[in-house]
DNA sequence: AGGATTTGACCGTC
DNA sequence: GACGGTCAAATCCT
């Protein structure tokens, strides 16, 4: 049926994921250092999305084991930072790196002076001036941000907020500007941007991946923000692009994210404890990740993404009954 | 109503 | 002057 047919072939895009976040340029790449950095950014990316996978179902299972975890990937995301920080300044050519794989580091300047102007403060002398505003300095180069490719731009076991989005120059997709959530309250100064790729082959059919840059360390414990993962990702918030505008623009389609057995659905309220019956079952067969649930007429379909790739099709009926799996890759 | 996102303006760097 | 990072008012969403 034509139903199954677009849900298998969502399916089909998240394989290709998989196959080609496993290729490798390596081989018949002359220059060793960018090559280098290509294949850590590359880990940077599978390292955060097994983050995303094993951070909530830890979480879920309390303890202070998630907080453990949630360090260790943090140590392995600093050596990766760490290596990549010293592949740069072995590599003689900068310009030859593939800037939608690593664009350019920047970072806060450390002597930046939030200079914060009040209506009592310089004005200059001129009364009909605008408003003064913060003083703003852009980013210097340096070498302590860290690039990775990924087609999960969201779930990296921080909370974010978005504050800006720009068109950026030679490119097709906007970026856009995250702080951490907790920026005001602990004074985070952990940012990231985030950036869909270009599709170079044409071919649409590709599934979207994103350049993910981020800059500065989390100040804020990462118990509390690891919880607030578990949390946003349970109201049903869904991630930049596609997503978010499918879900947006579509009634008939409600986007959910599953977290272990917890599940809320935006649009169909009343069929959520059938979802959840659904979401168990997509637990135990490995498939932690969001989900995308479709309805038609009688009958849901609950297609499961995992980070890592692993796509599951299911189809329901409104009672929760007759569960059955039919695709997955 | 309150929090998150959008978007035009501002501003530092190149 | 162009570019891009950030701010903050307006708008959207729940």
């Amino acid at each position: 049926r034509s139903r199954r047919g677009k849900l298998v072939e969502n399916l089909r895009k998240m394989k290709h994921i998989k196959k080609s976040s496993s290729s490798s340029r390596l081989a018949c790449d002359d220059d060793r250092p960018t090559a280098a950095l290509r294949e850590m950014a590359r880990e940077q990316s599978l390292v955060t999305q097994l983050r995303a996978v094993v951070l909530p179902a830890i979480q879920l299972a309390g303890g202070q084991r998630a907080e453990v975890v949630g360090q260790m990937f943090e140590s392995i995301l600093d050596c990766s930072a760490k290596a990549i920080a010293a592949l740069k300044l072995l590599r003689l050519d900068h310009s030859q790196v593939d800037d939608a794989v690593l664009p350019t580091a920047m970072v806060d300047d450390k002597t930046r002076v939030r200079k914060i102007v009040t209506g009592d403060g310089e004005k200059d002398g001129d009364d009909n001036a605008k408003p003064l505003r913060r003083q703003r300095k852009r980013r210097r180069l340096a070498d302590d941000s860290v690039a990775l490719e990924t087609p999960v731009p969201h779930y990296d076991g921080h909370q974010w907020r978005k504050y800006g989005q720009k068109i950026i120059n030679h490119t097709k997709h906007p970026r856009s500007y995250y702080k951490c959530t907790y920026k005001q309250e602990q004074d985070c100064r952990a940012t990231k941007t985030v950036q869909q790729q270009q599709q170079d082959d044409g071919v649409d059919d590709d599934p979207a991946m994103y350049a993910v840059v981020y800059y500065g360390q989390h100040t804020c414990k990462p118990g509390q923000t690891d919880a607030a993962v578990v949390e946003t990702a349970s109201t049903g918030r869904c991630g930049e692009g596609g997503g978010e505008e499918l879900a947006r623009s579509s009634s008939q389609c409600s986007n959910i994210s599953v977290t272990c057995s917890s599940v809320v659905v935006d649009h169909h309220q009343t069929t959520t404890a059938s979802l959840e019956s659904s979401c168990n079952l997509l637990d135990m067969a490995g498939d932690l990740a969001t989900a995308e649930v479709n309805q038609y007429d009688q009958l849901f379909d609950v297609a499961s993404f995992s980070p890592l790739g692993l796509g599951t099709a299911w189809e329901m009926d409104m009672s929760g009954h007759g569960l059955q799996k039919f695709g997955g890759w």
